[in-house]
DNA sequence: GACAGGTGTGCAACCAAGTTGCATCATGTG
DNA sequence: CACATGATGCAACTTGGTTGCACACCTGTC
């Protein structure tokens, strides 16, 4: 997938969330849907920059615009770096060998973000469930 | 809680984990037991520097080995600071108005960390279950 | 067409959290 | 005592992210 099979969406989202579809922004929320894996401001950047020049604080700006708008998820494996991805009801594998982050369908998790969710007298507007291990690769090589 | 109720504790458990029980190592363990939620190294750092003062480098250094060694936890709440604190079989409820972290019980919520670690066949060595929203005293302030 | 105001972007400087390299000190062992 | 080992302090550095400010561009009004 390159980011020129997703600018049609993207734009179309941006237009619907009442957000300017600047070439940049397109191109940012391109990236991020055509990653196949949730990617770091940095990776975004790098993506961007191989069809268009962007500095990359504007990266970060529009990663937080569309984070507040809901158009991608933006969270913390606990290294350094915030990643960010598209798509709900999931939740993260992060890889300690290799250090790659994956989506998991919460449900192949028999995990159930609204119960969790409500499952306290709290206010809670978002969870997170984080998973920590070694992937297949690193596995076999570790092991 | 004061850290010397706590170093007693502190001090038994680096001897049982092979680590040398200095001074500095004691302090640190005990202020994150002592701390009624997870603390930052900085907050850490601070707690400690109240009776003997000791390098903030000194503190990370002692706070990843015993987070290598599984004296304490460490987490990430998507703000920049790692937390540390303390027990097991606990998430976490991160307020977005005040900031505050705070662990709760997985029975709590009706999470079964062992359940979803085991739904993949992948080898998951850790589980982090992130909540966010509002506390009952910013949630009043914010309605 | 001139001009005001708002929005998006670039650039340089900055900041906070954490890490690294190296010197020093304490402790233990032959 | 000589030497090795581990803990600590200190300064410098790195990384990811943020801020301040200038400027370009668009839109509406006169």
């Amino acid at each position: 997938m390159t980011l020129h099979d997703t600018a049609g969406a993207a734009r179309e989202f941006l237009e619907q969330t009442g957000l300017e579809p600047t070439l940049n922004r397109i191109l940012v929320l391109s990236a991020v849907v055509a990653g196949q894996r949730p990617m770091t401001a940095a990776e975004v950047h790098a993506e961007v920059l191989r069809e268009h020049r962007l500095n990359r604080v504007t990266v970060y700006r529009i990663l937080d615009l569309l984070a507040e708008k809901g158009a991608v998820n933006r969270f913390s494996t606990g290294e350094r770096a915030q990643h960010y991805c598209v798509g709900r009801n999931h939740s993260h594998f992060h890889c300690t060998g290799c250090g790659r982050v994956q989506c998991i369908a919460n449900e192949e998790l028999h995990f159930d973000e609204i119960a969790v969710a409500n499952a306290l007298n709290l206010d809670v507007s978002h969870v997170d469930l984080h998973l920590e291990g070694l992937c297949p690769a690193c596995a076999r090589t570790a092991g």
